[in-house]
DNA sequence: ATTGTCTGCCC
DNA sequence: ATTCTGC
DNA sequence: GCAGAATGGGCAGACAAT
């Protein structure tokens, strides 16, 4: 298949809006495909080029395609900035300054010995753009560049389109996995199988769907899946099982507010347990060895020997893929320390030794999927936690997570407390009985996490002023994207940021924030402002929003309360509402970031301690 | 040898 | 991670 | 309610620049 033929099968999915015509159209592509080409398609629609598990990656993003852009349209930083201000979109980007420059070229081609340039195919594009990941060492970058720069030299202005989204990691087309799915159902089963509705429109056959969902979900390889059902039928992929090494697509959870819509939704009783503020890992045990995953199925296995080394002497022997929260320890009082600690953890290489001898890890087990041979996924929850009981036994530093079984409003809420005390934050509460089998990768009312900051009372809720914002992407362009948040220092009669906010808005918050914030708008930072970052415009301190968050973290960039350790942020912030009785000094001050910080259950340092 | 930028991936 | 929107 | 796409803070590593 030629790479444009992709692309302009990517364009039509772009434009519809109906699911059901998207996954028509993706079939029609699978249907065209060939065989070797159906994995690289796969990954390729879904923004990828593996496996997530094979970690490969082009690594060339937004900053380095721009200047692509440059190099091969010769426009200038500012035309590629105020486009993209307009457009919110690189790839549209690209194909305008393609189009716009492609007339150059055909002039070219008239003067004679000028080649059109022949057509990609989809597995070159695929296998360059692959070569291109593997590129390291000293001068990769340019290497890299380079490498790129051919590419997109060959590229249509379409192709340029989807070939800029897919470096930039943002593909927008509206399909993901199980948008895919729906296509490959249509695509690979019997005609007879799939139904036609009054619209014309074909509809995934239910069973054959699920079939190929479930394969997908056990080995987290769609193109392989795709692939298989491609040559040999969906229902091959029947009676797919948890296989040791190969990651499983994590179950997740839903979130819910209060007991009374969690009971709702599970029912009672229900097991509750602490939700830990750490690394979820899934641990595949064989006598083969450790293999850890990332909740993103990344092998994370070298960072964290200490916790291999633990998992080997808990099992003793027993071959389990288990499913747990690694938690930073104090390694004195065994408390549980800030997330931040554990962050130091992840994808480290240098000085490991110390930084295993710092900061401890806890791993609280609270799944097993397979143990010595059996796939356990289809057993009720409470069977999957006996075994997993039975198989770890009582650790140092490898357990089963705090657990209770709560029937009512006033037993969750007491056990929440307990864990908010333990320093976690919440709790997971998960269905019990018959369907409460461990369901890869979905989502679903079976798991709901519950934490303080769901609650409007206790989440932490800051009034910021607004200093300046980015412009917005996607379906955001044209709009103002991100606004920065600041305190109000009162000592010194500044602000300092403490957050950017992006979400939380609706589509008519955003209408209306030109008309709030453009007559404040200045090029430079205002004269009162501590700021580190850059954003596209500045405000003067004037407008007032309150944002909530669920913890305060320190911060590399943010200037809030900053010392020797750095700033002070807003985890995970998220806008609420104007607070337009409020000027700029009526703001959260600096000083109640500062004590909101310290009053954390997991910090420790001036006021109150614990 | 140090610092800064960028990227990818955790939450 | 959280949140909003279109289907 | 699902699926997807907007958006957050912050960490280490890989390179490039100084």
């Amino acid at each position: 298949m030629d790479f444009r033929a992709l692309a302009e099968r990517m364009e039509a999915v772009e434009a519809t809006p109906s699911r059901l015509e998207m996954a028509e159209l993706l079939a029609q592509t699978l249907v065209r495909a060939s065989a070797e080409e159906t994995p690289p398609i796969a990954y390729m629609l879904l923004g990828g080029l593996a496996p997530e598990f094979e970690g490969l990656e082009v690594g060339l993003a937004e900053n380095r395609v721009r200047e692509l852009i440059r190099t091969r349209t010769g426009a200038s930083q500012t035309q590629v900035d105020e486009r993209m201000a307009e457009d919110g979109d690189l790839g549209l980007v690209a194909e305008h300054l393609w189009a716009e420059s492609e007339g150059g070229q055909r002039a070219l081609d008239a003067f004679g010995d000028t080649e059109p340039d022949p057509e990609l195919a989809v597995r070159d594009v695929h296998g360059r753009l692959a070569e291109i990941g593997r590129i390291e060492g000293q001068g990769s970058q340019e290497k890299k560049k380079r490498h790129a720069l051919r590419l997109l030299d060959q590229a249509t202005p379409v192709e340029a389109r989807y070939l800029v989204r897919f470096l930039v990691g943002q593909l927008r087309l509206g399909v993901a996995d199980q948008t895919l799915l729906d296509g490959a159902a249509i695509a690979y089963a019997p005609d007879e199988a799939v139904d036609v509705g009054d619209d014309g429109m074909a509809r995934p056959p239910t069973e054959l769907r699920e079939t190929m969902e479930r394969a997908y979900n056990l080995t987290s390889d769609i193109g392989d899946v795709l692939g298989t059902a491609r040559e040999h039928g969906i229902e091959s992929l029947t009676g797919v099982e948890v296989t040791p090494g190969m990651p499983v697509r994590p179950m997740l959870a839903e979130r819910g507010k209060d007991a009374d819509e969690i009971f709702a939704n599970v029912g009672s009783p229900a097991l509750a347990e602490y939700k830990y503020d750490g690394l979820r890992i899934q641990a595949h045990v064989t006598s083969d060895g450790v293999e850890l995953f990332s909740r993103r199925l990344e092998d994370v296995t070298d960072p964290y020997p200490d916790v291999v080394d633990q998992l080997e002497q808990a099992l003793d022997g027993t071959a389990a893929v288990v499913e747990g929260e690694a938690v930073p320890v104090d390694p004195e009082t065994g408390e549980i320390q800030p997330f931040q600690e554990i962050a130091k953890r992840r994808g480290r290489k240098h000085d490991l030794e110390a930084a295993i001898q710092e900061v401890p890890i806890h791993l609280y087990a609270f799944d097993c999927l397979w143990v010595d041979g059996e796939d356990l996924t289809r057993e009720p929850l409470t069977e999957r936690r006996q075994r997993l009981e039975a198989i770890l036994g009582e650790h140092e530093l490898v357990d089963v997570s705090s657990a209770e079984h709560v029937r009512d409003a006033t037993e969750l809420d007491r056990f929440f407390e307990d864990a908010m005390a333990d320093g976690c934050e919440g709790l997971m509460v998960k269905k019990l009985g018959d369907d409460s089998h461990y369901q890869a990768g979905a989502r679903g009312y079976r798991w709901i996490k519950y934490k303080a900051d769901y609650h409007a009372d206790l989440a932490d809720s800051l009034d910021l002023v607004v200093v300046g914002a980015w412009h917005g992407k996607g379906r955001r362009a044209g709009w103002y994207g991100t606004l920065l948040g600041a305190a109000w220092d009162e000592t010194e009669d500044r602000f300092k940021t403490v957050c950017k906010v992006g979400t939380g808005f609706t589509d008519e918050d955003l209408e209306q924030l030109d008309e709030l914030l453009d007559p404040l708008t200045r090029g430079e930072p205002a004269r009162q402002l501590d700021v580190d970052l850059e954003p596209d415009v500045y405000f003067e301190p004037e407008v007032v929003a309150e944002i909530h968050g669920a913890d305060l973290t320190r911060s590399p960039v943010h200037t809030a309360a900053r010392d020797d350790e750095g700033g002070i942020a807003l985890r995970f912030p998220r806008f609420v509402r104007w607070r337009s009785a409020k000027g700029p000094r009526d703001a959260t001050t600096v000083d109640e970031v500062r004590s909101m910080y310290y009053d954390q259950p997991t910090v420790d340092g001036p006021g109150a301690e614990g």
